[in-house]
DNA sequence: AAAAGGACCTGGTGGC
DNA sequence: TGCCACCAGGTCCTTT
């Protein structure tokens, strides 16, 4: 489901309502995600507060007194900020209870998503160590694409949606900033020039703060942690649009598979 | 070292 | 209405 704009819509509805707040209690329904809740979990969160939240391409870091709170949403997940009283639906698989009677509670039907501890420097996580760089930190650049594209053949969609090269660029934002760009998707990485990497950097910038500023893209279910949706969807150019007119010539948008996930481009505009 | 494909899950949709 | 195949916002792991 989130991609970074998603998630970093979630962080920022979360983060002021929580910073502060202590913890009373953890209610684990379900352990059974993308790796088991640990048992430990609630030994470890009780009676610390949460200090700051912050992001890390997709996941969420939970600062404590103690440690980091790790979470990711997967494919299906989301968190919702309740109070603590509200009845359970399905798939709610856990609850961070708060003093001031208000949950945080993780919803994940396809249970791809997981809920972490580390008491080590979060940086030096096995799942956050490996990872590429922030796509709006001032680091992300064109010149930096281009210098680790040089060799590489896989696709330049691909290629951007590497997370050890950059995170938070998932389908979606994948192929909009392609599209915005005008590179076609199955281009070669190594074959593209600077000139076109810095484009692409810029857009890759540009899909994600639109939105960001959006709220995020709600397909189907995706809602901040108050229930809101996302008012990106009707901005989207290529994404989802197979056989509907290019917004650049009118020209329908073609649509194929690569790596396992679908992919929409223009023949004309991304050349 | 890089690329490709499978695996992990549930729910919604569309065809018959 | 029911059954079935197929698809979905992610990403790690194994194999080539």
């Amino acid at each position: 489901m989130p991609e970074l704009p998603e998630v970093e819509t979630i962080r920022r509805s979360i983060a002021l309502p929580l910073q502060g707040q202590i913890i009373k209690a953890v209610i684990v329904r379900e352990p059974r995600l993308r790796w088991s809740v640990p048992n430990t979990l609630t030994a470890c969160l009780l009676g610390q507060s949460i200090q700051d939240i912050q992001r890390r391409g997709k996941y969420l870091l939970f600062q404590c007194e103690q440690g980091h709170l790790l979470i990711h949403l997967g494919m299906s997940g989301n968190l919702r900020l309740l109070p603590a009283k509200t009845p359970v639906k399905k798939h709610d698989h856990l609850d961070i209870v708060f003093h001031n009677e208000l949950c945080l509670r993780y919803h994940d039907p396809r249970r791809f998503g997981c809920v972490l501890w580390t008491s080590d420097p979060v940086s030096q996580h096995p799942l956050l160590m490996n990872l590429g760089l922030e796509p709006l930190e001032p680091d992300f650049t064109g010149d930096y694409l281009y210098r680790l594209a040089q060799q590489r053949k896989v696709p330049i969609k691909t290629y951007i949606m590497n997370s050890r090269i950059v995170v938070g660029v998932g389908n979606i934002y994948a192929n909009e900033s392609l599209f915005l760009a005008s590179i076609h998707p199955t281009k070669p990485s190594g074959q593209i020039n600077l000139e076109r990497y810095q484009c692409l950097a810029k857009s890759i910038q540009q899909v994600l703060s639109t939105a960001i500023e959006s709220g995020g893209t709600t397909l189907r279910d995706f809602m901040d942690s108050a229930g809101n949706p996302g008012y990106f969807k009707p901005l989207l150019q290529i994404y989802g649009r197979t056989g509907q007119p290019c917004n650049q010539c009118g020209n329908p948008i073609q649509q194929q598979q690569l790596a396992q996930r679908v992919t929409y481009y223009c023949s004309t505009c991304q050349g």
